[in-house]
Order: C-alpha cells, then sequence, then structure tokens
DNA sequence: AATAACTGCTACATCAATGATGCAACTAAA
DNA sequence: TTTAGTTGCATCATTGATGTAGCAGTTATT
C-alpha cells in the first residue's frame, strides 16, 4: 500500500491524469456522436473525441464496453440526480420538481446512454432497479398525499413520466432554463391540457 | 393497353399475386425484426419473412431501398388513419378519441417504420408534414373550441400526444383493447394525474 | 399447354467496421 | 531526471453485411 492507487469505479485500474481527461472526452464525444447517430463507427467517435481509433480501443476494448461505460457512468449521475431529490423524505410535489429538474440535466447530456436499457452489467441493472423503485415510491407517497387522484394508475404514471421526461430533454437546446422546463413538465403531468370543467 | 396493369403505388412494375404476398411478407417481417432490433441484418429479416435472403434484394435493392418502402406504407396508412377521424369536419373531442384509436392501432403495427423520420423521399415528407399540419389544425380547433385551455402551447401540445401515442403503442400486446388505451391516452393529455384542487 | 414470372440456391465480389500489434515520440509523476 | 504510462501512426487479420449474377425448378397467368 505504499504507492497511492487512485480507485476507479470497477471499470479498471489507476489512470494517469491525461489518460483520465482521454477517456472523459471519449465518453463525450461517444454520447454526442451515436446520439446523432447511433450506427456511428468507433471511428467517428474518435474524431470526435480528437484521438485516434486506437486510443479509443485501448480504453474500451469493443464497442459493447464502450457504451457500457457511457452507461454506467450516466445511470450513476441519474442515480445522483434522483437521490439529490430527496424523493423519499421531502414533501412528495417538492420532490417532484426538484427531482424532475435533476433528471432533466442528466438526461440532456446522456441521452442515447440512459436509452440503452438492457444492459449485460449487473451493477448498471441493479441501480436502473433501484432508481425505478425510489420512483415509484415517490409516486405511491404523491397519491396517498392526494397530490395525485387516487383512481391513477401508478405504472402508467411512471410511464406517461419517463415519456414526457424523454420528449422534453430531446427538444434541448443544452442551457435552456432547465427549472422552467422542469414546471412545464409537471404541470402537463399533473394538470394535462384540458379545459378545466371539461369533461368530468 | 390490351394487357391489364396492375398499378403500384410508386414502387415500381406489376407484380405477380405470388411476388405481391412475398412483397407484402418482408415488409411485416422486417417491421418485426427491426422494431426488435433496428441493427438487424437482412438475413434475419428473410429468415423471418420465410424467404431466401438473394428475395429480398429482389425486392428492395437495398436496405435503405425496404426501409423507405416500409416508412412509405406505414405513413399512408397513418395518414389514412387520421383522415378517417374526420379532424378537420367532426367535433375536436370527437376526432381526437377516434383519430387516437385509429393512430394507435397503426402504430402498434408499424411502430419501427414510422420511428424512422428522416427520409429522403420527397412524397413520404409531404404526406407526413400534410399528417402534422392537420394534427396542428385540429389542435388549434380544440382549443378555440375550449377543450384545450387557452394558455396551453400548441407546440408542446402536439409534442407530448406523440410522446404519449409512442409510449402507448410501445407496451403493446397486440389485440389490447385499442379503444380502451385511447380513451386512457386523450385523458391523460387532457386531465393529467392531478388532484382537481391541486394547485391552481 | 405454353409462356412468363418468381424463387431458392450457390457462388462470388466488395466493403466497412472491428480489433490487435509494435514502435517511436511524448508526457506525467516519482 | 529517471521511470513508466500514454499516444499517434502504420499495419494487418478477421469478420459480417451487403449486393450481384446465373441456373434450375416451381408457380401464376393466359
Amino acid at each position: 500500500m505504499k504507492r497511492q492507487e487512485r480507485v476507479r469505479g470497477g471499470t479498471g485500474r489507476a489512470l494517469r491524469a491525461d489518460a483520465e481527461r482521454t477517456e472523459q472526452a471519449i465518453l463525450e464525444a461517444a454520447e454526442r456522436v451515436l446520439g446523432d447517430n447511433p450506427a456511428a463507427s468507433m471511428e467517428q467517435v474518435a474524431e470526435a473525441a480528437g484521438v485516434a481509433r486506437t486510443t479509443v480501443h485501448r480504453r474500451f476494448a469493443t464497442r459493447d464496453a464502450l457504451i457500457t461505460a457511457m452507461t454506467a457512468r450516466a445511470i450513476q449521475q441519474f442515480d445522483a440526480a434522483v437521490k439529490a431529490a430527496r424523493p423519499d423524505t421531502a414533501p412528495p410535489l417538492v420532490a417532484l420538481y426538484q427531482g424532475t429538474a435533476n433528471i432533466l440535466r442528466v438526461k440532456i447530456g446522456w441521452g442515447f446512454a440512459l436509452s440503452r436499457a438492457s444492459s449485460t452489467d449487473t451493477e448498471i441493472a441493479r441501480i436502473q432497479a433501484d432508481v425505478l423503485a425510489t420512483c415509484d415510491r415517490l409516486f405511491r407517497r404523491a397519491q396517498e398525499s392526494g397530490v395525485l387522484r387516487a383512481d391513477a394508475d401508478l405504472a402508467w404514471v411512471r410511464r406517461v413520466y419517463y415519456a414526457l421526461i424523454h420528449e422534453a430533454a430531446a427538444g434541448r437546446s443544452d442551457e435552456d432554463d432547465t427549472d422552467a422546463l422542469a414546471t412545464l413538465l409537471v404541470d402537463t403531468l399533473l394538470r394535462g391540457f384540458g379545459a378545466d370543467g371539461g369533461h368530468l
């Protein structure tokens, strides 16, 4: 234990500072390029990252490994975004607005990586399931506290919520006002677009 | 003009009856296979269609041609589904429910083909733009007649609507009750999930 | 029954993506 | 200033997808 070992989250051994920067650049470039065209080649990714193609392969043995690494990084940030909203303790409505804003930021930056649901990686699947469960708990609390109607099907609510997140993040303009977007999204989820006296 | 010429919508010359069936089988198989995995090979499509790979290439010279043909067929059905709801003449709310049910049926059957927005084909783009405009007109009428709130951003409404269609169709179980699903979808769009006295 | 169309099969050619290696030059870290 | 890690480049092997062509057998159409 004499030499300091920088621990890296499961991905592998310690890296030199410049290598770490390179890896970061590759992951971000991959998100941009693959987000635009999921069938893009490793070469295009490398070019966007400003490195040689072989360097990409040095860091990520296979294309799958690269995508898995992207997903891992993204899902961790996603998890953090959810937890930061205190979904189990804060008032449901507050947690919903706050969490949505946090999630949107992550989703805008890692849209492609997060769209890859099916992963062979156990750790990723674990976090994913965890986030899902947390989300469901929040919606249940929201329903019990009267924020959501009692007759709302929570499974459908969650699907609609995810769909709205996806759609909102798709119409991104980077530093668009995320908070305003989150407000719009949650308002849509809760009120819809119909006139109040419409057809009750 | 002595021999009868079966006219085919732009794709090419007249086909013999069995060839027509084969073409249909290929298109449907392609939808199933590519819907499950967009990167699937022509071979997998051929196998699913129950024909040899070369036969697929005989009908559709390139992969692009196949996908374009799928999109063309799908967008036409989509267009018909929209028009059948009389979006410009029926009461907005009626047209909305009816149109949604129609669209869902098409979207469930041609989910992949309809997700290919960017097409080089001019005719496809035309129909697509036409449907979009029709949809916007319907929403405008809905707003003017008080079905939608006056302060609703119609561009956002349309995006949400499409997102809901997409999501609802994704959780398909083929002959799930489409009408019930459409009702659920439109109710969601109009009312959301919040309790009525929530935060007005 | 005659004709023309269609299909499966086999074979071939091509091309792009992938992934691995070795080496010389460079750079962070001790 | 060593030392060890990192990168670009050039090279090569492999693989899988794509697309073409011809032939023999089958099937729709007349």
